[in-house]
DNA sequence: CGCCAGGGCCTCA
DNA sequence: TGAGGCCATGGC
């Protein structure tokens, strides 16, 4: 099996994901046209705040704190940059992490107010990344998510999901390194960013409710191509053997 | 109660 | 460069 296969298998299964979503009032969306147009700049700082404040958290977490913070009309570079810390972290104490990440949205917004959004649309993939990787608080993973879902640069996004995922199906060690990692995808799949888009939510969904922690094998249709069942199954025939 | 979530930083060897 | 600790809420 190939990654391209494996990803049309979880859109047959899963559908279109329509990633990355955008908050409207209390409601979280999930449009087909993000999939066909360029995001403003009001939502890829939404897309830069929200990649922060997700991680290791869930996404139900992170809505909350989208909603404080726009209700409380600091939803802006200059705003949040201008707030207490403590205030800043009340706010999206629903989070998570709430005081490191009050430090890592500080840290973003000013590095937004010097660096204007139509400008950094300017930069080539590369420096893009490296702006964003230069930040206290964001690491690779925030860095290309931001960089692909709110600027649509073709990057492929590693995540723990991903890991897991793909080492268990035989693909890397799983303590394989994030650009490693990110090198094999980019270079066995088509350079295309919805592709990657669609791909990367497509993991989360397929890692979140089959290739859990605990996965659920039965259920699952990459049953006769994943190495890890197979060792599984290796292991078990011999713990029958023995016993 | 324990486990996990759309990670990243710091320290210490 | 690898392993381990730390950050912290909310859903199940």
């Amino acid at each position: 099996m190939k990654l391209i296969d494996i990803y049309n298998l979880l859109v047959d299964f899963y559908g279109e994901q329509n990633w990355w979503p955008i908050i409207e009032g209390r409601e979280c969306v999930y449009k087909k046209e993000f999939m066909e147009r360029e995001r403003t700049d009001e939502e890829i700082f939404e897309i830069m705040i929200g990649a922060i404040l997700t991680q290791n958290t869930s996404w139900t977490n992170v809505i909350v704190a989208i909603i404080n913070l726009k209700e409380n009309n600091i939803f802006s570079p200059y705003k949040i940059s201008e707030i207490e810390n403590s205030k800043l972290s009340q706010l999206i104490k629903s989070a998570g992490y709430f005081n490191q990440k009050a430090k890592k949205l500080k840290i973003l917004c000013s590095f937004l107010l010097n660096n204007k959004i139509s400008e950094l649309k300017k930069l080539s993939v590369y420096d893009l990344r490296q702006k964003f990787l230069s930040l206290w608080g964001i690491g690779y993973e925030t860095a290309d998510s931001i960089v692909l879902y709110g600027f649509n640069k073709p990057v492929f996004v590693v995540d723990a999901y991903t890991k897991r995922i793909f080492s268990r199906l035989g693909f890397f060690p799983e303590n394989s390194e994030y650009e490693t990692i990110r090198d094999l995808f980019e270079k066995n799949l088509p350079q295309s960013s919805n592709l990657y888009k669609e791909y990367h939510a497509l993991i989360v969904e397929f890692g979140k409710n089959l290739c859990k922690k605990r996965p659920l094998c039965n259920n699952c249709s990459f049953n006769e191509n994943c190495a890890y069942l197979h060792k599984n199954a290796q292991s078990f025939a011999q713990f029958i053997q023995q016993s």
